[in-house]
DNA sequence: TTATCATTGTACTGATCGGTACAATCTTGG
DNA sequence: CCAAGATTGTACCGATCAGTACAATGATAA
């Protein structure tokens, strides 16, 4: 018996990993234990190893933010892309139970490996969310600095919501970043 | 020649270790590495190994934290207390070059290990300024929501501005943060 | 001084780490 | 059908993991 995968099929289970074990935690024992993907299989589609994994999945995350998120935020009506940001992150982070993976290796040494892969996510996420901010009427310091502290505040929410370990926060918090935004569109 | 330690010393050390390297990441031989402290000399003060290390390292924050932030968020002039909180804040974290140990053991699978200890430290810190905020004349449901807010925000302000690698993010932010406490107390 | 006890350096253990080698198995194109 | 290449399972490698054992060294108090 033998069950042959893809590598697009792999990359969702290494996401999941990594998030719940963290890059270090995540050994690749641990990886053939829960997947159930043997070395072989792993190494023939990342040679690189651990580190090619990780960085597959943080570019498969970019992908899926740039696509559903971040592009909408450049492009759309900025109101409503807004909202959607808003609904589609509730829904990606699970209302808290699942991490941020690229907010997690931002703060611990994983961030060296992976420095600029982290950088580009944040920085494209604030820089989409204030040209909508921008194109609903803000001027640009404040669309700049709401911005930040509305990814920020998603980043936080996640690390506050896992902490108290309360799905409630979560979904309040983005509620009231939510409504801070709506305030100063116009 | 032989360097004689106390485990009052060692703390501090492993803190900044756990701090960079993580949970995972922190091993025990490059704990002997960065502090010159041998094995001999860490299961002696902590027989319980890595583990007890962390929760000791642990314990050191939440009762920094306590006396520092906490008590006087409780018992003092909230005004001043509220004020010194966002100093001494961006003292500790170093404006955002140092990270939260507590809020980075929250995101991975090492939250499974202290949760009661992450818990405690992140409900307290929320529970302690909702007081102060309340004793400024906020109404409980407002507190508590800007209370969450304070705190998230602080964390999701050290992902980001170590993400984007500056500090000037992190500093920011919590200018941002404390005006909005300002508003609000009269 | 000497006896006692805390502290430390070093050598070691079995388990697990990331990674490699390679033959066996599967799929696919002719 | 068969050949060629893609994919996988398993055995293995040296390095490192957390943890143990213990003798040597230091401080302390009688």
């Amino acid at each position: 018996m033998k069950t042959v995968y893809e590598r697009a099929d792999i990359v969702p289970l290494l996401a999941e990993i990594f998030r719940e074990l963290g890059y270090e935690g995540a050994s690749l024992s641990r990886i053939t234990e829960r997947t159930g993907i043997g070395k072989g299989s792993l190494y023939h589609f990342f040679p690189g190893g651990k580190e090619e994994m990780a960085a597959a999945v943080l570019a498969e995350v970019d992908a899926w933010f740039e696509q559903t998120i971040y592009r909408p935020l450049r492009t759309e009506d900025p109101h409503q892309a807004i909202a959607a940001m808003w609904t589609d992150v509730n829904d990606y982070f699970r209302s808290g139970r699942r991490i941020c993976l690229v907010g997690a290796f931002a703060l611990d040494e994983t961030r060296e490996r992976f420095s600029t892969a982290i950088g580009g996510y944040f920085l494209r996420w604030v820089d989409a969310l204030r040209s909508a901010l921008m194109r609903a009427g803000c001027l640009q310091e404040e669309a700049q600095a709401l911005a930040e502290e509305s990814v920020a505040g998603i980043q936080g929410a996640l690390v506050l919501s896992r902490a108290l370990d309360d799905t409630k926060v979560f979904t309040r918090s983005l509620q009231v970043l939510a409504k801070r935004l709506d305030a100063v569109m116009r």
